[in-house]
DNA sequence: GCACTAAAATGAGCTGGATCAAGTTAGTGC
DNA sequence: GCACTAACTTGATCCAGCTCATTTTAGTGC
């Protein structure tokens, strides 16, 4: 894009035409839970959904809205944040091209636990409870896919869980770096550069602690020369000794 | 049993031969996701299912060990823990009767990555991962509610994170207490009584706190009147007002 | 009833991290 | 290049909850 633009960040540009039939028919084919349909099978399943684009820090649905529609990103990253009543976040999960969010649970008296806010432009695709359910019930491999990534998020969950009861925020926002370096990470000058803008907040919201001390953790990271970052951009130039910190004792 | 008996927890005296087939039979059907099954169905599936007793404080599985075997609590009560090195637990889940725990996922590098213990005398039911995988294929109504549960369970863990990340204690071990009597409490002359022995360890794991701090908490709520409790038992005495102290503000 | 033991209560002191409040800058738009 | 602003950094203070240590007590076995 222009010139002037510093941040290492890919620029999404993400257009609204994007979202079209095409690309949702060849998206659909490579989220993880359809992957072992036909090419027929697909387009059936393909006709249930509907495609929607969003800008970035749009909310896609809010804590306590029904919850009767199931969402899967096709492009761009989804954030979901719980809300306590004072207005702090927790930051549940970060999402990336692939990943479903909402509940695949059939209950139509369910609400959603958490809003769901786009943290790049992104495209969404959209069902109805009721008919993914159908789905399910009619391809045992979808339902078993589904069920695999569901315990695996349970799992990733708990673990977080034992970070905020035993470690310490200087071993669980390394913890956090690691993961979203995985999960984010791409080759780049600057090293091992989070494709995401992630503030100091975000990643406080997901190490459980204020936007203060992460501030202060992330100075000392960069002292050590682990890290590089600027305003909502991190690059990791040290993932063996974060990984050590993380860690260690 | 003994007249000399302080403790208002039942005795579970669970004998050995407790665990058998037609007992078996029996249970299985109130499994949650057993339920749609026929009887016929059932006994086909009982086939693959072999039944355990373990006494209070066994280990049933140790973090770490490679997860083969999927499993369902008969009777009695199991928890799981998460250990970290220094050998400090969290304590992610109480079991009850009817409740599977075990990875439901087939990836067969898995490990578990907690350890079950039983808290009280149990009748465990065993069935082979690859064996249940079958049988959720085959049936569509178990991959369905397992997954179900799966979610739910997804969703505790995230309330837990959200609890963690922005309750002080008070609340926490309040909300525990509410949750604990939700799921074991029975009527009785004391209140509410969570039947299940239940240390301040035990609630201090679930809490994400010190067994010091959870001592300080209960002593308070006794002293207020909201609860009454001796060693490893807790009574409610007023549920809405601890009700209120969790989620108030 | 008495002795025994592991659990629970309680005290004292300390500290990691929160909070509040200024400064500083990176990145963008013009 | 310059001005602008939201993001970030950094300092100072404070306290909830941890740790460590001791005393008390509930529950059991005899």
């Amino acid at each position: 894009m222009s010139s002037k633009r510093k941040t290492p960040l890919e620029n999404p540009s993400l257009e609204g035409h994007h979202c079209t039939v095409d690309l949702r028919l060849e998206k659909l084919g490579m989220v993880p839970f359809f992957q072992a349909l036909s090419n027929e099978q697909l387009r059936q399943v393909n006709k249930k959904f509907t495609a929607n684009h969003y800008a970035r820090g749009e909310t896609i649905y809010r804590q306590g809205d029904s919850a009767t529609i199931l969402r899967v990103v096709v492009a761009g990253n989804v954030k979901l944040v719980a809300h306590t009543m004072e207005g702090e976040g927790v930051l549940l999960a970060m999402l990336q091209p692939g990943d479903f969010f909402g509940n695949p649970t059939a209950d139509s008296k369910d609400v959603y636990n958490e809003t769901a806010e786009t943290q790049t432009d992104a495209c969404i695709l959209s069902i109805r409870l009721s008919d993914f359910r159908e789905i399910m019930n009619g391809y045992s491999s979808v339902a078993m896919r589904v069920l695999d990534i569901t315990t695996e998020r349970l799992n990733e969950s708990r673990q977080r869980i034992r970070h905020l009861s035993t470690l310490p925020v200087t071993k669980r926002i390394a913890h956090v770096l690691v993961t979203l370096g995985n999960k984010f990470g791409e080759k780049h000058p600057h090293g091992l550069l989070i494709q995401l803008p992630l503030s100091r907040k975000d990643l406080a919201d997901m190490a459980g602690t204020s936007s203060a001390t992460a501030s202060r953790v992330m100075s000392r990271f960069q002292n050590d020369n682990l890290i590089t970052s600027g305003r909502q951009w991190v690059a990791i130039k040290n993932k063996p000794e974060l990984l050590r910190i993380s860690a260690e004792d």
